[in-house]
DNA sequence: TTAAATTTGACAAAATATGTCAAATTAATA
DNA sequence: TATTAATTTGACATATTTTGTCAAATTTAA
């Protein structure tokens, strides 16, 4: 049950790459990724694909760690969060069948 | 499949109530009841909960159709989104068990 | 130790959410 | 039909949240 942040972390711990280096090419100052490391913030949609890329690993991977966390995020502190996400499981999977119909 | 709007708007209509009255209850503009009950924009918790307590449904209802249509709108043009949707659920649910250990 | 790396928190700017208002449209009724 | 009530729409204002910078404090490694 991996954590974005953790994640990235491990990866870039692999390569022995400092904070500062791999936010110098995301384009933003390296306190930001410590605490997106950290799971104090989330990073943007463009941060995650570049990382993804940075990284060699499959961009959906990753994004799927991301939109999960904010989904987990967006729930944690409800009582009918799980709930929720399996409601929100079933309308997905009906928009999708019936994308396209009139 | 139901859309909290419309769920509210049956409600409403149900009684025969014209979106003022409501709009009123809530202490916002009616514009805005419109748009929540067609989809344009999403209550927040405080008027659900204020909502339930109006037509006498059950909260935690109202409030499972609230999370899951954010949920839906967070993921809904993501390629990832059921994906996404199924992992924050076990992520919850190993959350949910681990809560209170050390 | 001291130099590099990381963490923390105060703050600024940008983006998004929430709301008002008035005009336009639609529906209901005298 | 005409006119009143109800609803929808969109321009705009305000509040809140997100995203970021910067510098000081702390931790880690040489």
């Amino acid at each position: 049950m991996q954590t974005l942040g953790t994640t990235i972390r491990k990866l870039r711990e692999e390569r022995e790459l400092p904070l500062r280096t791999v936010a110098v090419f995301l384009g933003i100052d390296l306190a930001i990724l410590s605490k997106i490391e950290r799971g104090q913030r989330n990073p943007t949609r463009e941060q995650v694909v570049k990382l993804a890329d940075y990284f060699k690993v499959k961009e959906n991977d990753l994004l799927v760690a991301w939109l999960s966390d904010k989904l987990v995020y967006e729930v944690e502190d409800e009582e009918m969060g799980l709930k929720a996400l399996q409601v929100a499981e079933e309308k997905v999977k009906y928009i999708t069948k019936n994308k396209g119909k009139k």
